[in-house]
RNA sequence: GCCGGCCUGGCGGAAUGGUAGACGCGCUAGACUCAAAAUCUAGUAAUAGAGAUAUUGUAAGGGUUCAAGUCCCUUGACCGGCACCA
């Protein structure tokens, strides 16, 4: 038995009190690797199972390339603003502030005592003023750019959470936090301007090393589509109504107009049921965003009276409606409606008995729309051309020509709703004076939180710094002004963090260029899928903002990404307190040692599936680990060869380097057991291998490994800078090995020849092993296939 | 509805198109022990057989191939994302 407690807590000492693990940024003489965990946001529940597994990952990473000469940088860091870290505070009843501060000691406890190889000196907290200094100065430079915006938009609003919310933050029309109801509001509001980013997001996603389902959810929530607008005049007045449609192809079968609620032209003066408008805008008005969605719901609307709008083509009048399942939010906020190939047009279409026209042949309109191709029909000029493509484009250029129309894009990705009216964020930089709005100069950051007793969210949409009078009503060159008195959301700090790990103690710009130039990109960021559309692209647009700028060297900040899987509790559930299947890391440590919990989260499975917890596992885990420290005390380790271990010796060092580099943890261990397994078979070890078995093991289990380098191999300094193993591919190979032999693909025998047998040589062999003699007997033989240095298979009739 | 992923023993899982089940857990038997734990040894996909061996077997069905867990098609279950996006 070793004592993992004492182990444990002698060598985090040791680590800490030598800066073993501190990383000279200037050093350029190593080739660098940046390795990147997301950072935790410090809820008091403290670290959980899963932190630990990324971590554990990420770290074991990061020794291993230590010892293969490369300069690492692994820092870590406090994601503390925003609304998770608030809303925890105050349903502990605490202030944020100090509250903040106790979790993350507790945190950085943890982590510590997890034997995490984390460079202390680069930490960085969101809610420490000199880092959100550069958060308000980025904001000032997109506010300047014209990348963020004050502007009245329908935005969300969470009544309960006493906020606005950024689209990412809302599933299934319920907040993330919490799961309160969300409504649609127009209100006043600070946003970043996302879809101008849109196309560099999507198109850059091609040279990122990413995991294709994270690509595909960004590209799904991107959401590009390619059509075109046409303008339709509107019979009588001046203004016309615009539409957006990936089919402009078939206008001919437009049949009817839809505009959203919110559109300009419901307010028109000539429209002749003004009352029954007014009420239909009422309803939908009141309507939350979920229930505005339901899909089983039945179309309503109702149609504009005394306003037709005009094909462009033909001159024919066609009427305008309005309904709520055309969303102001995308496109143009106006549709034209082509019942005959489009099902929710048909749906309205038919329920309000309005004219549905064929334009594409194939299906029956009489049953349902048909929204696949075919020949074109009453169209036109159309009718001769045989596909859509042709017919798109075909449309295009006559719209252009008549000056009614272009080609156009649209995106689903919305503007970055960015301002909170709660308390624990980054004040937005930015006063109000009665003629305009104006950003504070780099001087005057930071803007310092105000302190406040009471920062609990009103629900009247006020943000909490109202309440600092003396805060937000000031005088700038003799003019009168108000603060802006929103806070920036919980990712405006986690946007650039990455950047900040490089120089953290920079007062005079986000990081020295230098460093800069030669960090970036993240080599390697590690961390749960849940911030795909968040996080994860919020960051991607910050960069490469600052990329134009000249500021960040490059366009992508993460070039590989790598999600770890969700721990679930012993019985496949997601862990949680209610279902009572939460296991604590502070406990396991406590009972096995931070080597085994490592171990054993590394050795579950894949790090990237997720795999459901084992106490036996667990156990299992210390067990090997007792096993190797048995293996040190008690077989006999001299400086001499021994050729019965060289090859699984050379291959456990070839597979555990490959499997390490593609954090493949769990073959690695497994190989690693093997190794074991073969030396006490053989009961005598080569010091070199002695040494270089806990040079391999040392990354997943770094105290008991340097234990044992100092105590029994006597080596009197840390193994964390020690020359990682080699190995030689040729010895990974026995000179023989077992041939198999088939019969019509089944196994009929196996017979040890040495390596590199001709393929006669094996044919033969194989004929003569009795068992595949006899399957043979009395058959003919078609075809024999020989795969050299591994198997023979003998076709027969 | 659209997009992506996944499905292998009692369990976690392993398998560059070439011996399915590595490694570990659990279980069974044995050694050690007064006994237990720990440790060690052997066994452990199913069926039949004392055994050699044979047959079946990677969600279901089909296909390609000398050879399929792996490639292709169809279907199903589960997980995740988006969803009245024109």
């Amino acid at each position: 038995m070793y004592n993992h407690n004492r182990i444990e807590k002698k060598w985090q000492q040791y680590w800490l009190e030598n800066e073993t693990f501190k990383t000279d940024v200037w050093d350029f003489s190593k080739p660098k690797f940046y390795i990147l965990d997301m950072f935790p946001y410090p809820s008091g529940d403290g670290l959980h199972t899963g932190h630990i597994e990324g971590y554990t990952a990420s770290d074991a990473l990061s020794r291993m390339k230590r010892m293969q000469g490369y300069n690492v940088l692994h820092p870590m860091g406090w994601d503390a603003f925003g609304l998770p870290a608030e809303q925890y505070a105050i349903k502990t009843g605490n202030h944020p502030d100090k509250f903040t501060l106790q979790n993350i000691q507790v945190f950085k406890r943890q982590l510590i005592e997890a034997g995490f190889s984390y460079d202390w000196s680069k930490e960085v907290s969101t809610s420490d003023p000199s880092f959100y200094k550069w958060t308000q100065w980025i904001f000032k430079n997109l506010y300047l750019d014209g990348l963020a915006k004050y502007a009245d938009m329908p935005v969300n609003w969470c009544e309960e959470l006493g906020t606005v919310l950024a689209n990412d933050e809302i599933i299934n029309g319920k907040s993330e936090r919490g799961g309160y109801p969300v409504v649609r509001k127009n209100l006043k509001q600070w946003v970043i301007d996302m879809p101008k980013y849109a196309d560099r997001l999507l198109d850059n996603l091609d040279d990122l090393e990413w995991p294709t389902s994270t690509k595909e959810i960004q590209k799904n929530w991107i959401g590009k589509s390619v059509g075109a607008k046409i303008s339709f005049d509107v019979k009588g007045i001046e203004e016309k109504i615009t539409v957006f449609t990936t089919r402009p192809d078939t206008i001919f079968g437009a049949t009817f107009l839809v505009l959203a609620p919110e559109h300009d032209l419901t307010k028109h003066e000539l429209i002749k049921n003004k009352k029954e408008v007014s009420e239909y805008l009422e309803i939908t008005q009141t309507k939350s965003e979920l229930e505005r969605t339901e899909l089983s719901k039945e179309k309503t609307g109702i149609k504009l009276e005394g306003l037709v709008a005009i094909n462009p083509f033909n001159g024919k009048e066609i009427p305008i409606w309005i309904s709520d399942y055309v969303l102001i939010s995308y496109g143009t906020g106006a549709i034209m409606a082509v019942p005959a190939h489009d099902q929710r047009d048909y749906e309205f279409a038919k329920k309000f008995d309005i004219e549905i026209i064929e334009v594409i042949k194939g299906g029956d309109i009489a049953i349902e729309a048909y929204e696949k191709d075919g020949q074109y029909v009453n169209s036109d000029f159309l009718n001769s051309v045989d596909n859509k493509k042709d017919g798109i484009e075909l449309t295009i250029n006559k719209l252009e020509e008549l000056k009614k129309g272009e080609k156009a894009v649209s995106y689903k990705l919305r503007e970055w709703i960015f301002a909170r009216q709660r308390y624990w964020g980054e004040p937005v930089p930015a006063i109000h004076f009665e003629d305009k709005i104006e950003v504070l100069d780099d001087s005057e950051l930071p803007l310092v939180l105000p302190e406040l007793e009471d920062y609990k969210p009103s629900q009247k949409g006020q943000s909490p710094l109202e309440k600092a009078k003396d805060w937000v009503n000031i005088e700038k060159d003799g003019r009168k002004g108000r603060r802006e008195t929103s806070t920036m959301p919980g990712s405006a700090g986690s946007s650039w963090y990455f950047l900040r790990y490089l120089d953290p103690k920079n007062e005079n710009e986000i990081a020295d260029k230098k460093l800069m130039e030669h960090w970036l990109p993240v080599d390697l960021y590690l961390g749960g899928d849940e911030h795909a559309v968040g996080h994860l692209l919020y960051s991607r647009m910050w960069n490469n903002y600052l990329y134009d700028k000249g500021i960040v060297p490059v366009k992508e900040p993460f070039k590989k990404l790598f999600h770890q899987g969700m721990i679930l509790g012993a019985n496949g559930e997601k862990m949680s307190k209610s279902k009572g299947n939460v296991v604590s890391p502070d406990e396991l440590i406590q009972t096995y040692g931070a080597d085994s919990l490592r171990i054993y989260e590394m050795f579950m499975g894949p790090l990237e599936s997720d795999k459901p917890w084992s106490d036996t596992g667990a156990e299992a885990s210390r067990k090997f680990l007792e096993r190797v420290y048995r293996l040190y005390q008690t077989i006999k380790i001299e400086d001499k060869p021994n050729n019965n271990l060289e090859r699984v010796y050379h291959q456990t060092v070839m597979k555990v380097t490959n499997d390490y580099n593609e954090l493949k943890f769990n073959t690695a261990i497994s190989q690693m057991m093997i190794f074991v397994n073969a030396v006490y078979k053989e009961g005598h070890l080569p010091l070199e291998y002695a040494e270089s078995f806990i040079k391999l093991l040392n990354p997943l289990a770094p105290h008991i490994t340097e234990e044992i380098w100092t105590k029994i191999l006597k080596h009197n300094h840390t193994i964390a800078y020690e020359a990682w193993p080699s190995y030689d591919e040729i010895k990974t190979v026995s000179d023989t090995y077992e041939m198999v032999v088939q019969v019509n693909g089944k196994i009929r025998g196996k017979i040890d020849v040495s390596m590199n047998t001709s393929k006669e040589e094996m044919e033969n062999l194989a004929k003569e092993i009795p068992n595949v003699k006899s399957n043979l007997e009395g058959k003919q033989i078609v075809k024999i296939i020989i795969v050299p240095n591994k198997l023979v298979n003998i076709v027969i009739k």
